[in-house]
DNA sequence: GGAACTTTTGCAATCGTTTGCAATATCATT
DNA sequence: AATGATATTGCAAACGATTGCAAAAGTTCC
């Protein structure tokens, strides 16, 4: 392996001036600069990031932490989640970053002296806040730079990124007012922060219409397709004569409820229209087709990634959430 | 920030000492080693990685390649691959390394170069070889450690850890043959290394059970729940009134083709029967539940991560196929 | 020709560990 | 008490870069 000393041999000139040369500070004259670059091309020299990081005390990493829920042990709707990461693991690629990441059950390491403190990374970004995470609050009172995929309080002490949750769930809601819907269901588990927002917007667009709150209406579900199915069964059915519609936090669990449903007879949705939430792959190949909440992951990696470096930089940034869209398919259209 | 320099200076020992107790090195004296411990114990003192890196030359870090397919732009069936990821990082943390992810879309850096001899990692674990990778090819003939997961022919000149693709195909083909199906369709991109293996399944179930190879039954299809519809529709309903059974080699293919049928007023399983890969989360419950082979993700990832680090240690690591298992569902019930 | 700048370069310290080797301390043996 | 063997410890040199500061070289101007 070649070291900027055999560079710097090579092009007739310390290590100092080869370091600088190759950084390209302007310090060193231009004819040096070249001279160094082109050897350090030819001999495809890369600098030892390690070396670097120890002088330069950064890594040129960001630590990834993707929250998994306590109970379930699972992770927020994984078609999503797989969406993101590549989408942040573009970014982060293309600024020249590299990307540690950690899948993190519950307890373990404090991330502030793994990560921060022990160089391992500049960044984190955290993925999904669960139920208001402890070490969440406890990292806005240091000075690591980090952003957050989740619900903004509005208030919140650090920034964070995430989607019109509210709005979006009023939007799919109002959606199946539209649709004549009178009984409306909604099924998520609300003590998670980004469900709490999609239960809220559910509320509002009750409201809006005039529609009671039934209490009997609300189901506490997992993020998964098994927990819709088996809740649908067992709280749903009772209330089926009536019952005209489920607004489901989840495509997964919308796909569960759909699937529970069906097999007691029920036609969806002539008899009973369903909204998800998330449009995974899936959902527009289920029969009828799903219709649901888009968010936008796209944006979504992408403003993670520009919110950190931004930090990095010193600058303060604001939290945002994106818009999302209505995808109306076949499991609303009643009219 | 505590230093080795610190510790060392509160337990009046040098540093060499000081490093050597903090290992546990029993050249160092018992009483000078707990006394050392406790102290680094006592001030939350942790060895800076980048120093030890710089010195040891080891990084304590496994770089996990994700490949993508050059064309749709996809990675391999996604659901499985969050499972395998999650699986493999909780190894890599169980080991102490951490885990470096990287999305590689075709063209980019040379992973010898930026990973290994920059000393960024140890050692790489490569998802997905797609449609063989010239890549990971030139990756054996150097002394880099790295493990693939996903096809082997058998006499690889690396070490691959996968499914038994072929056998687990020739099951779910089996299957249909079994459920009385006479003319079964596949579908899937044969140019895709493990697809291939499976389509080879195909092939020997359909001779097993006497039935003709029918170049007009075999579609070449991508990854994608989108591809499934379009193929099927494009090209499969022409063959409908014989064509009894389809071998999807992916779950989401299957539920994509499944959806086409049923639009077109076929019954699944009744006058067709399906059958797909990998047990999406998604195949239980779409109606009617889809039949499919199910890949061992878990040992998935602890094989590829032992095997891994036993290169590491110098030794041999041969390849290995897991197992897989065919789980049946309403779409293939057909007596 | 020399003072006063400006542009370029290089010295040497530093980042925080690990480790080969030599030095010292300890102990048993004769 | 001297000798040799055996535990313990510490010195100092790496690992491969970056950077403050001073020195050297080059310009400009009177």
């Amino acid at each position: 392996m070649m070291t900027l000393a055999d560079i710097a041999a090579l092009a007739e000139v310390s290590e100092s001036t080869a370091s600088r040369a190759l950084r390209d500070n302007p310090v060193v004259n231009i004819e040096t600069r070249l001279k160094v670059q082109q050897i350090a091309q030819q001999y495809q020299f890369n600098v030892n990031p390690t070396a670097r990081s120890l002088r330069t005390q950064k890594s040129y990493t960001i630590a990834v932490i993707i929250l998994f829920d306590a109970k379930s042990q699972q992770a927020i709707s994984d078609p999503f989640l797989l969406e993101i990461l590549g989408v942040i693991a573009d970014e982060l690629t293309h600024k020249g970053y590299d990307m540690l990441l950690s899948t993190s059950k519950t307890k373990d390491k404090d991330w502030k002296t793994y990560y921060i403190d022990a160089k391992r990374a500049d960044g984190l970004i955290i993925i999904g806040q669960g139920e208001h995470d402890q070490r969440i609050e406890q990292l806005s009172h240091s000075k690591v730079p980090f952003v957050v995929w989740g619900a903004s309080s509005g208030h919140d002490s650090f920034t964070v990124v995430g989607s019109q949750n509210r709005s979006g769930a009023e939007a799919a809601v109002s959606h199946l007012v539209a649709q004549g819907c009178k009984h409306i269901a909604f099924l998520g588990d609300y003590r998670h922060n980004e469900i709490e927002q999609r239960y809220l917007g559910y509320q509002d667009a009750l409201q809006k219409a005039g529609l009671a709150l039934d209490p009997a209406y609300e189901l506490i579900t997992d993020f998964t397709a098994q927990d819709g199915y088996v809740k649908t069964q067992q709280q749903l059915f009772p209330l089926l004569p009536r019952l005209d519609g489920i607004f489901a936090a989840s495509d997964a669990i919308a796909l569960g409820a759909m699937k529970a449903l069906q097999e007691h007879g029920v036609q969806v949705p002539q008899q009973l229209a369903i909204v998800g939430f998330d449009d995974i792959a899936m959902s527009a190949y289920c029969s009828p087709a799903l219709t649901t909440v888009k968010q936008d992951t796209i944006n979504g990696g992408k403003l993670l990634v520009s919110k950190l470096l931004q930090q990095m930089d010193g600058e303060q940034a604001e939290s945002e959430l994106l818009p999302v869209r209505l995808l109306t398919r076949q499991s609303s259209a009643r009219r």
